[in-house]
RNA sequence: GCCCAGGUAGCUCAGUUGGUAGAGCAGCGGACUGAAAAUCCGCGUGUCGGUGGUUCAAUUCCGCCCCUGGGCA
C-alpha cells in the first residue's frame, strides 16, 4: 500500500527474464500477493498447441491465478508483434476496469519494448505483395536482395546486413506497399504506447549464467517425461507450413528430426538444450543493452523485494 | 609390477624437422520496430600434465614423476 510514502502504487509489473530463469513461478507467487492478473509477453507461449514445449503455465496455476494471452493462439496462425500489443492493449484495460494490477511476464524483449515505446505505424502490408516479394526473393541469393533494397531504399540497405535476409524482405514489402522506407515510418510518429513505462515497475530476473544453464537442462528433460515429443508428432500431422512462427519454436525441428529417423532421442534433446542456451544468450544481451533502465534482480526473493517496496 | 599408447582450448583432436599453437563443436560479445524461441554480425577463450636438464630459445629433444586407456603378468 501507499499509506506514508505517499507514493503511488505501481500501475503494473513487468516482469522480463530469460527462458527457465523461474519468472512464471514468481508471477504466480505476486499475483497470489497482489490481486494480481498475469499477462503473457512471450511470443511462443500464445500458442495453444505448444503447450508442453512452452512451458505453458499448467490448468492447476490457470485456475489459481487468471492468466490472459496463454495459448489463445492456433499454431497456424501467423502472429506478430503487432498484434500481440493490440490483445495486451485490450486486456489490460480489462484488468484496469477490474481494478486489479497486470503481471506482464514473458521473455521476448521487443514485446516488452513495444508495449512500453509504441511500434512505427506502418499498415498492414496486403497479402498479394508479401506473397509476390517471398517469392522473388526465393530465388535470390542474400547480396542480390540486399543490391535490389539498396537500389530502391539506400537508408534501409545501409543499416540491414547483407545476410539478413528477414529484415531485407520486410523492407522490400514496406517500400513497395507503401511508397515509403521503412526507414521513414520509424522515424515518423510511433503508434502510442499501450503503457506507461514510468508507472511501472520493471524488473528483470536474471540468474546467473551456470544456474541458468542447469536448469534448462533440468526443464528440457522434464518437457521429454511430460511428452513434448507426442506434442510435435500432432504438430506434424497438422502439415503446416514450416515457415510458420510456431514451427520455429525450439524442439519443433529436433524432434520432427526424431520422428523422421534422422537423430536419437538423445541426440534431438541435446540439441534442444543448445538451442534453448543460445536462445537465453541472446535474450540477456536484450535485456541488458535495450532495457538498460530497468532494474535487475538475480532470483525470486529480490524482486519480491523489490516489488514490495514499488508497491 | 612390466610393456605399449596417450596427456595441447570447456569437449574431440591437429600441429610445431626447437622460435610460446589451430580446427570442429561448445562457449562468449553485439545488433534488433508486425516471423523476435526469429534473423543477422563479430570473437580462440591456452601454465601445450608436472618437474629437472640440454639450448640463445623447449609445448617440441633427454631424464624422472604424476594421470588416463589398452595389453602382459
Amino acid at each position: 500500500m501507499s499509506q506514508a510514502t505517499g507514493r503511488m502504487a505501481a500501475s503494473a509489473v513487468l516482469l522480463a527474464g530469460p527462458t527457465a530463469s523461474g519468472k512464471s513461478r514468481l508471477a504466480l507467487d505476486l499475483a497470489r500477493r497482489m490481486n494480481g492478473v498475469i499477462v503473457n509477453a512471450d511470443a511462443i507461449q500464445v500458442y495453444r498447441e505448444l503447450r508442453i514445449l512452452s512451458a505453458r503455465p499448467d490448468a492447476n496455476d490457470a485456475t489459481a491465478v487468471e492468466h490472459r494471452l496463454y495459448g489463445h493462439i492456433a499454431v497456424s496462425v501467423r502472429y506478430s508483434v503487432g498484434q500481440w500489443c493490440s490483445d495486451a492493449a485490450a486486456v489490460l484495460s480489462e484488468i484496469r476496469s477490474a481494478g486489479r494490477l497486470p503481471i506482464v511476464v514473458g521473455g521476448t524483449g521487443l514485446y516488452f519494448k513495444a508495449l512500453t515505446d509504441g511500434l512505427a505505424a506502418v499498415p498492414p502490408i496486403p497479402d498479394e505483395v508479401r506473397t509476390r516479394l517471398q517469392d522473388m526473393s526465393a530465388g535470390l541469393s542474400s547480396r542480390q536482395l540486399h543490391e535490389r533494397l539498396a537500389a530502391s531504399d539506400p537508408e534501409d540497405a545501409e543499416r540491414i546486413g547483407p545476410g539478413d535476409r528477414g529484415r531485407i524482405v520486410r523492407a522490400l514489402e514496406v517500400f513497395e506497399a507503401t511508397g515509403r522506407s521503412l526507414a521513414a515510418w520509424q522515424r515518423a510518429e510511433q503508434v502510442r504506447p499501450v503503457l506507461d513505462a514510468r508507472g511501472a515497475a520493471r524488473i528483470v530476473l536474471n540468474p546467473e549464467r551456470p544456474t541458468l544453464h542447469r536448469r534448462i537442462s533440468e526443464r528440457t528433460e522434464q518437457m521429454i517425461s511430460a511428452g513434448a515429443a507426442g506434442e510435435v508428432e500432432a504438430l506434424m500431422r497438422l502439415d503446416l507450413d514450416p515457415a510458420l512462427p510456431a514451427m520455429k519454436a525450439i524442439g519443433v525441428r529436433q524432434l520432427i528430426a526424431h520422428w523422421r529417423g534422422e537423430v536419437s532421442l538423445d541426440e534431438a534433446v541435446a540439441a534442444m538444450k543448445t538451442e534453448t542456451r543460445r536462445y537465453t544468450k541472446r535474450q540477456s544481451t536484450w535485456f541488458r543493452n535495450q532495457m538498460a533502465d530497468w532494474t535487475v534482480a538475480q532470483d525470486a526473493p529480490a524482486v519480491l523485494d523489490l516489488v514490495r517496496r514499488a508497491a
